[in-house]
DNA sequence: CGAAAACTTGATTAGCATCAAACCAGGTGG
DNA sequence: CCACCTGGTTTGATGCTAATCAAGTTTTCG
């Protein structure tokens, strides 16, 4: 929906908002930011923030919005500050497959860095606050900070595990041990209090591959066993003193 | 088998062993080398390339032998120089899973880059070559020559595309398709004179998640429909012009 | 030659997809 | 306000696909 190229142009009124949504002077939103530590620029002193003002923004994205598009031009990088996005691709068939998620201090669209086009999509999940940083800023910062460098290899990796993880144990095995998988996945990406964003049974079909009527069938089970307890429809509390032992249990029949 | 942390000692014998079996004085080896234009030295000139002498060994495993294994201590990269080396990982049940492949030009163990332990095993899948380039050479290249850095993060971003196409296209779907698609990348790895690589059951089954005997089942109707050619236990020939319409009339139903 | 490993094929069963029907919540327009 | 529609969801009936269990064959290698 929302084109990737379309930059939230930081004018006087926006500068004032409140809860993050402003724009960034003097790298104050930076200095400030909740996920600073965890970030890219955690290695940065106040100096060297103050340097980036006026070229990092803060986005918010409404559940369904697409932050980014496979093939377009990666101009930017994004952190997560709030929410979750999910990484999707079509495969040459044509259907639709979720990759991975992404959370707090997570940073997705790496390959912008390196001036390419995006790998894949990026779609809110659930109503998504990001911090954008355009790629040359990038260019910039990791010439005058060659050991930024660092910190985004590591980041690269850190996304690479995830792939294999997904790999290794979301992709694999009967639709029952998936979906556990799949929740103990979730309650990562918790939001506050022990409630996790709840998919759609459809989303939870493209993450497990399997078909909707069959991640119905498993969460009424899952239900029923006290593993999970739906609370509307976008979030669900996870007994996570049910859920290990089930996964205990799994692997002891495999 | 072999331990990840056993270097191989450049002692004067194996410095005139044939066909690149030998250690590298004064950068001679890279300068020769037959990666060297895709590899991650390609942008440094015949000056830097001196620089590196003796640091770089060339190794060989036979198929079957491990490169390095998960959580060793990176103590270097790797880039393979002929044959085939598979990515595999354990899953938490224990079950082996081949999340990829590596072949020729294709680097391996970037997180030793990082200082990190392995992600996963490396084994060698056929006879292999490969390039050993210890961290802490890595370390000085870098430092010395910062752009480096710009290749290493390509070589990140490939690897993860990599596995994001296995999430889209081989993890996913019917058997039939996912042997098809198996066959279409087996075939990105051709070891010559459109021989390919021939995966034991075993493995297409762990590349697959699938039974050894629903790949053997799958194997023969292929056979048979004249897709696939064994030609002995470990190398076939695959038809090109008979998989793609059959992949094709895949989609087509799907 | 005998043993072990890899492979093939058959019979049966379990698991999941498919097709189909009905339900529910939220939103729209009369 | 209600009737209606739409998109997400649940559940049932049925059939196909792939796992499992079980021989039996071929290949490799000591």
């Amino acid at each position: 929906m929302s084109d990737p190229s379309t930059v939230i142009p930081i004018r006087p009124g926006m500068l004032t908002g409140t809860d993050g949504f402003h724009g960034n002077t003097q790298g104050e939103t930076c200095r400030r930011c909740s996920v600073r530590q965890f970030g890219l620029f955690g290695v940065l002193d106040d100096d060297a923030l103050g340097d980036i003002h006026t070229h990092i923004a803060d986005l918010r994205l409404s559940a369904g919005e697409t932050l980014f598009s496979a093939q377009a031009t990666g101009k930017a990088l994004y952190t997560v500050k709030s929410g979750v996005v999910r990484i999707e691709r079509s495969s040459e068939a044509g259907e639709r497959r979720i990759l991975r998620l992404a959370g707090r201090a997570d940073v997705i669209g790496l390959e912008a860095a390196l001036d390419q086009t995006y790998a894949a999509d990026a779609v809110a999940c659930t109503d998504v606050e990001v911090c954008r940083m355009p790629r040359v800023l990038i260019d910039d910062l990791t010439h005058k900070h060659p050991e930024l460098m660092h910190d985004l290899m590591k980041r690269w990796q850190r996304t690479l595990d995830d792939a294999d993880e997904w790999l290794t144990e979301i992709t694999r095995g009967p639709a029952r041990h998936r979906m556990l998988r799949l929740l103990l996945k979730l309650s990562e990406y918790s939001v506050g209090d022990s409630l996790v964003w709840w998919p759609t049974r459809l989303e939870m079909g493209a993450m497990l591959d399997m078909t909707f009527e069959t991640a119905s069938r498993l969460v009424s089970i899952l239900r029923r066993e006290g593993i999970v307890e739906p609370i509307d429809l976008r979030h669900a509390r996870v007994n996570m003193s049910a859920l290990l032992p089930a996964l205990r249990a799994e692997s002891a029949r495999a």
